[in-house]
DNA sequence: GGCGGTCCTAACGCACCCCTAACGCCGCTC
DNA sequence: GAGCGGCGTTAGGGGTGCGTTAGGACCGCC
């Protein structure tokens, strides 16, 4: 389930628009200004963000600025303003696409399977082996052998950002935003603890971890 | 030197869509109907296309599907046509962004700058090989034959300038001031230190250096 | 109110990485 | 052939990052 981020300060359009993109498939989640927007995404990364340009107090643009200083997920703006200046600002401060307002909602629904192609051409979830360790991501279940280990919301979370990329090197910097959010960057003895804690559930022999690697003064690898 | 496939019917517009686009660092190819589009683009790859939807004989859609079958080169639609029918169609056929004519030339560079961010984050993660070593600088990992080799966070440092210069030559004032920041350009004890390192674990004889080869008063160079 | 679970902070060894210094070698200059 | 500067190599000490443990704050549930 594709979930999309909605972020626009007018009540009506707010929710006129979560309701079709909801009936079209799409987990919605609302935000009423930037702050409420940043924070939403932080703590819940969506797939896709739309965001309207004319916000009060933190406009759009300071709210694309801010999330592109730690995500990549795509964004199309909104805005009443077809004024060719705003559309460049917008794209070259890390919006994928513009869409002027008044604008027809097929367009803005082909627009974000656009959006959303790219997205999930990138992610896709089977259960992954290591060893007689069986991670389900999807069904959110570990098995060692026959019986079921149980990870926390956390260790889940972090364990999510290495199936996602496989072999890659994280930096610290990475892990902690995607874990914890942006500002966090530099808890990173918390980080060290959930690695211990993986590992002490996943790997056969934790004190010689095999697919959660250290790279000293870099980050952590996954090995599958 | 980003590579535009241009394909439009009119030769005027073609050819003024391909000045203006040289004019701004852009490789330009430009054709004239869908099948020179399809031959040009299965001959030498192109990292965005320019497509106008009205072409003659096999249309803009056609040439599109076409093209989704083998490439996933990025595509931007022109059309005169501002149907929001068209835009579904052409977008869902696999085209990732759509303009309509008359169009804010300003406008249509910032849509092709998004496209082109989105290329070359991809190509971020381009191996290079030197003999038997591959170098991954975006998983950052290194294997020369089977075995896997560990590179410090200097060692990284160091070796990401090269690979972002290679064949060139670097002064050591240079390499000190990006890996050490600059006040540390006198530490060259340091720089012969390091180069050594790169070539005992880079090198196939790291007595004799191949492609970290140093220029006597000068710098070092990068041999891919 | 008691309790299990999760999350975070702080502190302590230990290993490893970075830097400095010194020495031998080669090629160039005179 | 002697002197010299630049380069490659080695060894050792200081500092930092990592793994680990313990303890306390917070929340939901019985």
């Amino acid at each position: 389930m594709t979930r999309v981020l909605v972020v626009d300060d007018e009540p009506d359009f707010r929710r006129a628009l979560a309701v079709t993109l909801r009936s079209h498939g799409y987990t919605v989640v609302a935000a009423a200004d930037g702050d409420e927007a940043l924070q939403l995404a932080a703590e819940v990364p969506p797939d896709l963000v739309v965001l309207d340009l004319g916000l009060p107090v933190l406009d759009g643009i300071g709210v694309l600025t801010r999330l592109r200083a730690w995500s990549t997920v795509p964004v199309l703006v909104l805005s009443g303003r077809s004024d060719s200046a705003d559309k460049v600002d917008a794209l070259d401060a890390g919006a994928d696409d513009y869409v002027t307002k008044p604008f027809g909602i097929d367009e803005l629904l082909a627009r974000l399977r656009v959006m959303e192609r790219r997205v999930s051409s990138d992610a896709e979830s089977a259960p992954v082996s290591l060893g007689n360790v069986r991670i389900d991501a999807g069904a959110r279940r570990v098995t060692v052998g026959a019986e079921e280990v149980r990870l926390t919301p956390t260790e889940w979370h972090l364990l999510d950002v290495f199936l996602r990329s496989p072999g890659r090197l994280l930096s610290q910097r990475e892990l902690l935003a995607e874990v914890w959010g942006p500002g966090y960057e530099t808890a990173q003895g918390n980080l060290r603890l959930y690695m211990a804690q993986l590992r002490r559930k996943l790997e056969a022999d934790p004190s010689r971890p095999v697919h959660f690697v250290n790279e000293p003064g870099l980050g952590y690898r996954f090995q599958p």
